[in-house]
RNA sequence: GUGGGUAUGGCGCAGUUGGCUAGCGCGCCAGAUUGUGGCUCUGGAGGCCGAGGGUUCGAGUCCCUCUAUCCACC
């Protein structure tokens, strides 16, 4: 059960019920593949940075270690140790992002596993069968995400398919929340809405997905190759006709300004890999811009990442040694960058929440995107 | 001391019977990355080819001397 508490503009201050706790919206939930959140980050360590929920994968973790043995080991919340939300993603955009490896079909899509190269179907009911073993607080529904540049003629007939499989995965999800075995049985499933940068066919496909009384929607099928001018374009086209009181999920987004951006146009929650890929590769993120740890302008400095900030990292260590653990290619280097990098999202959101509260998101924003485009 | 090998950007190497604007990998310096294959990709800087002399229209490539270094033998 999700309820608007309060909203500023377009924006929302919101909550969502779940059986592992309740979401506060805007929320960042942190990316976890596979089940873990990479660059040696602990479920301890995601409590520490402010983590609300995280995000799995179900294709990933169906290619390993197995859908069946994350049931046998009592779900993933089990599994991983973690009893807040989680959210798996369907699947449906490694249709999309390992193309190549696969043929797409109306019963559903054809694989290869980049594991270890074996042939893997999948389609809607699979998909809610994984997810349901998985046991995850919400599922995302099973969908094509096109190429950005694709054309109308490609899009339409994708987005149809989208809806087919939309309704099979609801009818599934129902039945297998009513199984006696099902370890989940109020496992949420959100619809997810496509249709590139075509306007007519989002809306359309919008109204379509919202007459099927889902837990929540997302907006897909973005950030994938257009400009940010059109992202925001088709954010602020869709939204309006998806279901205002229900949470709405912009997929894969983003930036930290486009987080805000996305906010004020209404969407209550992202994911992204940046802070944690980004971290990897030694980028951070600051109220000042983003910093590349591995330029030789940080070889000798003594601050912090951000003085101030109240990560693991900052705390203690300079951008000089953490400059020189990700030279040395050290572990700990990459986990310091993945963890202010967290911790830097899950405090923005927390500071968006606040300032919806406060009915002063607008001039939030304002700061906060003059700050990003300052020098540190 | 004798015989043989090797000397090319920070490191490791390619450079065909002499025709190069001297390449490559790593490293270095930057930049990309949006529902994650700890990747990948894209740029950039940096070498009078150990030193000196010779042959030639032309030498990193051939010849001579020297220097350094490695291996074997004494």
């Amino acid at each position: 059960m999700y309820k608007v508490i309060t909203t500023d503009g377009n924006a929302k201050r919101g909550e969502l019920v779940t059986p592992h706790g309740n979401i506060q919206t805007p929320v960042f939930m942190n990316v976890g593949t596979v089940a873990a959140i990479k660059g040696a980050v602990s479920t301890e360590d995601l409590q520490t940075i402010g983590t609300q929920v995280q995000l799995s994968n179900t294709y990933h973790l169906h290619v390993r270690p197995g859908d069946k043995i994350v049931k046998q080991m009592g779900g993933l919340h089990k599994f991983m140790v973690w009893d807040k939300p989680i959210l798996t993603d369907s699947g449906g955009f490694q249709v999309f992002s390992l193309a190549g490896l696969r043929k797409i079909k109306e019963e559903g899509v054809y694989f290869s596993s980049h594991v270890d190269g074996r042939k893997i179907f999948m389609g809607p009911e699979e998909s809610m069968q994984i997810q349901s073993n998985l046991a995850s607080t919400i599922a995302m529904a099973f969908d094509e995400c096109p190429p950005s540049k694709a054309e109308k003629s490609y899009i339409q007939p994708s987005v149809d398919r989208t809806t087919r499989w939309l309704e099979r995965c609801k009818n599934e999800m129902n039945r297998l929340n009513s199984m006696e075995d099902t370890i989940n049985k109020k496992q949420m499933l959100f619809g997810i809405n496509q249709g590139g940068i075509f306007e007519d066919i989002r809306i359309e496909h919008a109204k379509r997905i919202s007459e099927m009384d889902l837990d929540g929607y997302a907006i897909g099928g973005l950030a994938v190759g257009e400009s940010h001018d059109e992202m925001y374009r088709i954010i602020e086209a869709t939204v309006p006709y998806l279901p205002q009181n229900k949470p709405t999920y912009l997929m894969g987004v983003g930036t930290p300004a486009n987080i805000l951006e996305a906010v004020e146009r209404g969407v209550d929650f992202f994911d992204c890999v940046y802070p944690s890929r980004n971290g990897r590769h030694g980028h951070v993120y600051t109220n000042h811009g983003k910093l590349n740890l591995f330029n030789a302008k940080y070889e000798t400095d003594s601050e912090p990442i951000e003085s101030g900030c109240k990560c693991p990292a900052c705390s203690k260590y300079s951008r000089a040694y953490i400059r020189h653990l990700l030279k040395a290619k050290e572990m700990l280097g990459m986990r310091f960058c993945v963890l202010h990098n967290l911790y830097f999202y899950n405090n923005m959101m927390d500071e968006i929440r606040t300032a919806i509260s406060e009915h002063r998101f607008a001039e939030y924003k304002k700061a906060k995107l003059d700050g990003f485009n300052s020098e540190a």
